[in-house]
DNA sequence: GCTCACTTGTTAGCGGCTTAACAGGTTCTA
DNA sequence: TAGAACCTGTTAAGCCGCTAACAAGTGAGC
């Protein structure tokens, strides 16, 4: 039995979904702990404000192996390391957003993302009254640049702000640029090739589930 | 066996949330075929563009039943107003908005809402320089404001765009003004009573859980 | 040095969601 | 009218993820 475990980003094939999902709110967590001056925690204290179970966050580390040793408390820096190795966040990477709107202003603007190792490079739009405005210190660029601007600059992940009907469109000059994932604000269903990963991130979603739950819960 | 099929949004104890989180993908995409004038489609077409097998939408719908007589294809329009009737966004829902940033700002603009039967009331926020300027033919009240407004509105839902720092308290103020469901972007965990719902709609996780996948799939 | 209270790593069992297959109904064509 | 090609509603089987329990390790107190 050579490595179980598997140890950063490789492989792994057998990892859920929902842990992948998970891991980003771990790490998040984590960071405003940090914040605070925790050093050391435990799983239970850790996981439960954040309403996961201690055991279930323990079965999503050992998918990675490594996090602490039996017996002790996880040490704050160790966890995030890890989990910035596990999620490829260690080097920043770099991503540009297409739709200079609200919506790709407010991504633009959210400095989170500069803290968890992504880096915008560059904002497109059409609507010729915000070209050359800046956004974030980058200048809106025209969209037509952004297939060669990609591929130069060798950026791999892009977000979609911009209508639904624009929006494949978009999709497929940002897949001949080179772009391997694509997260996507449009409310349409994207066709992209096999190996480019599609994020939908359709707000209304959460809203519509959101007043689902209240109203049921209102009748019971 | 009086009556097994759950009709609206009452109780439906084991409706699963998977299934609940994908009533809204349904209805905007029928929307969106609406549009473009199509009347009648099979489950297949309807459901596998979407990336999701024609039966298990069958089975999502099969929950609530009435959708369409065996034998024959869905109705577009029969399959709007059904769904609508599940998630009780039949008659206007009310909602306001805490924090007049530019991710505040986008939620409020962001038209979609409204033709899914949601309704903007107030926009609220702190920052003296923006109290007053209108947004979605809103003005910017007072976050101080919120508490009253909510109740005398009678108002159930409330999204948190304010920075993390102040999202739980204004999670407890609308919790105190009657909000029973909160739509939270603040990449915080937020504590509130038992019978309140708190959706958490955090856009880093989406953005590093691509990035895993993108990462994951280019070594394979 | 020993015990106790705490911790994490690990594995097996259970429950719930997804999948697939089938039964029953409709429409169209010949 | 009979048959074929669709379609949906429904049920059962299979699988995946969650849960819980246990083994093993640590450190504090005495």
């Amino acid at each position: 039995m050579p490595d179980k475990t598997p140890r950063n980003c490789d492989a792994l094939a057998k990892v859920p979904e929902a842990t992948i999902l998970r891991l980003p709110v771990y790490l998040n967590r984590l960071k405003a702990l940090r914040a605070r001056g925790v050093v050391q925690i435990s799983s239970r204290e850790l996981a439960e404000p954040m309403n996961i179970k201690a055991g279930q966050m323990r079965h999503d580390f050992h998918y990675f192996g490594n996090f602490s040793r039996p017996g002790r408390p996880y040490e704050v820096e160790v966890l995030i390391k890890r989990l910035s190795e596990i999620m490829c966040l260690g080097n920043s990477t770099p991503y540009v957003i297409a739709g200079a709107g609200l919506l790709g202003q407010a991504i633009a603007n959210y400095s989170r993302f500069e803290d968890d190792g992504f880096n915008l490079r560059g904002i497109f739009d059409i609507n010729p009254r915000i070209l050359g405005m800046t956004v974030h210190d980058l200048p809106i660029r025209h969209m037509e640049e952004m297939p060669a601007f990609l591929s130069s600059e060798g950026i791999h992940i892009g977000a979609i702000a911009v209508p639904p009907s624009a929006a494949q469109d978009i999709c497929d000059q940002m897949v001949a640029g080179g772009v391997r994932g694509i997260w996507n604000f449009a409310l349409v269903d994207l066709s992209a090739p096999e190996g480019v990963v599609v994020q939908d991130e359709f707000l209304s979603v959460g809203l519509m589930a959101l007043n689902y739950k209240v109203k049921a819960g209102m009748r019971e």
